[in-house]
DNA sequence: TTGACATATTGATGATCATCAATATAATCG
DNA sequence: CGATTATATTGATGATCATCAATATGTCAA
């Protein structure tokens, strides 16, 4: 897409989006087990042609694995999105995004 | 609006929106200025359709003035907003926000 | 109060999009 | 190979939404 703001402000746009950002969230999960945790809310088909929204994206990572293809949130490419969106509409503030060191991710 | 994520996304999730913020950033526009602004991409009750959308998802003020309203984009909101979604989405990097001093903002 | 100006609201229309059932593709196993 | 499993794609449908012309509301000046 052309505007990168756009595309990533489009992708988190929508309740269904956000819920399978928040389960695949610092996890890998297959689409079947995202339809899953998803609670029945929305069938196999549609959680694909999310994940393929979220991909082109760039918000998921995805491996193939087998005959199946797992998923997860890509907190950097969300955390530099949104350094974006305060680039350009927040100049007078500004950002120092500090990544969490490799030991206090684990305590978590 | 009940997930405040949610309704920040959607405001950005329109073209025409983000030209709206970004006319609107630093700078107190009345609508018919914005409308001007925009050189003739869209109608003032359009414009005045978004600014609505924009006021309710709190991401610009406004200021009656005579009988003119004047609007500017909230950079504090939007850095919150997206320190919301960092924080939810990113939990493994952290932000830093950190106000640029009133003689900075001269400069630029 | 009347007239002029600035902005908001209404109602209609077309476009975008979320969702599903059905089906196709792809990978593994026997 | 054929059967099974996992995921993607297709096509249809209803919902949401961006946009506009027309009109209403609100504000000031004379």
């Amino acid at each position: 897409m052309k505007d990168e703001s756009l595309q990533f402000a489009k992708a988190l746009a929508d309740g269904t989006r956000q819920e399978i950002l928040r389960q695949l969230c610092c996890r890998w999960l297959t689409v079947n087990a995202l339809v899953l945790a998803l609670q029945g809310q929305v069938r196999q088909p549609t959680v694909s042609h999310h994940l393929r929204l979220l991909e082109e994206a760039g918000l998921v990572l995805v491996e193939q694995r087998g005959r199946q293809r797992l998923y997860t949130l890509n907190q950097e490419r969300l955390t530099s999105c949104c350094g974006e969106l305060m680039r350009v509409y927040a100049p007078d503030y500004r950002l120092a995004p500090v990544p969490v060191s490799e030991g206090e991710r684990e305590e978590a």
